[in-house]
DNA sequence: CCGGTTTGCCAACGCTTGTTGGCCAACGCT
DNA sequence: AGCGTTGGCCAACAAGCGTTGGCAAACCGG
């Protein structure tokens, strides 16, 4: 087998990551349907078909181009009081970086390829944080889905749906408005 | 089958109406792209042209399909403390009678049209519940945001993309967590 | 310098989509 | 009864989709 190592890099790996990056993109600006290999192509300057050879098919180049690792920082080094502010301040500069996490919520939306990868990630990467941070593990799954809940919606209303004033609210703002509910989700007693 | 009444209207006005149904069900399932006008005309067991002959064309038909009214209770009428814990459970009923909104939001995600469709709903009938209870006519568009933030997120996760933990969660659950936040963003002072 | 592998493009297939126009039957009025 | 209007279906269209296979060129180890 080839191996990559030594005099010169292959020319398919420069073209293999110019379609990921159009790929995000598209599935970001348009979702799963109207996002076309066509266009995904087109944007990387290579034939269709080679979107093929090298992803399989459609799914398989929507599983390669979203893989998202959300890297949510360690809560338990953190005052207590500070953990919500933390929270929404690092999903909002996610958010804002990475187009990955609007082309998954496009997709999830309509895709139950979609709808399903979003449960892995935000199940699974939600979840060890509210242990980190809540006694009964009875309530993580809870208090993870209340966080996805008024993180999702945020997202939603400012970078999918652009409701107008989603969208003006600076981020201070956003982290002074948000930040209570993500802590009292996190931390306060079962109501 | 069931007789509209009166003289006889025209035979149009059911199969109208059952155009309209179908598409409801077939944009909330499936979003705008994969809810195809011969499925929508074979669930209502009628031909495709039918479609097209009363709607003019797919978007004509799902202007027609998505016409929404909140109803939103008035607040004024309310103590105040109660307000937030009213619309939380007022817009859980709303969501789980009426297919309509899943139709809006699984299309306001993918479909420009769609989305401001949804930005002329909650703007405009979001907004005159914060002018009921919030003081500051500047803050309006900012506390109407950020209460369809929270209730949005609560219906992506709960009842699109089916977080299964949100699923879980019984109405009562949901009002208890969600009302204090909303309560929150509509009478707090601006932080 | 040569033969096999890689990289890429082209052309085409089969299918589904929204959309159109023509034809037939039932109805309602006079 | 006769006639226009309406409700409905059928067949077809052009366009766009994902996907496939074959063929030319570039590359590279020997």
């Amino acid at each position: 087998m080839t191996d990559t190592g030594g005099g010169g890099r292959r020319r398919s790996e420069t073209t293999r990551t110019a379609i990921l990056a159009a790929a995000r993109e598209r599935f970001a600006a348009d979702g799963y349907e109207r996002a076309t290999i066509r266009a995904i192509a087109k944007d990387a300057n290579i034939d269709p078909s080679m979107v093929m050879r090298y992803y399989g098919n459609k799914e398989g180049l929507f599983a390669a181009a979203v893989s998202v690792d959300l890297k949510l920082p360690d809560l338990s080094r953190l005052p207590r009081p500070e953990v919500g502010e933390a929270l929404v301040l690092h999903f909002l500069h996610l958010w804002e970086e990475n187009e990955v996490l609007t082309a998954l919520l496009r997709v999830g939306v309509t895709n139950q390829a979609g709808a399903e990868r979003m449960q892995g990630i935000f199940g699974e990467q939600l979840l060890p944080l509210a242990r980190q941070v809540c006694p009964d593990p009875e309530q993580h799954p809870t208090r993870a889905a209340l966080i996805a809940t008024q993180l999702l919606g945020l997202a939603l209303t400012r970078y999918v749906l652009r409701l107008p004033p989603a969208v003006a609210l600076r981020a201070e703002e956003v982290v002074a408005w948000l930040a209570p509910t993500v802590q009292r989700y996190l931390t306060a007693p079962n109501p």
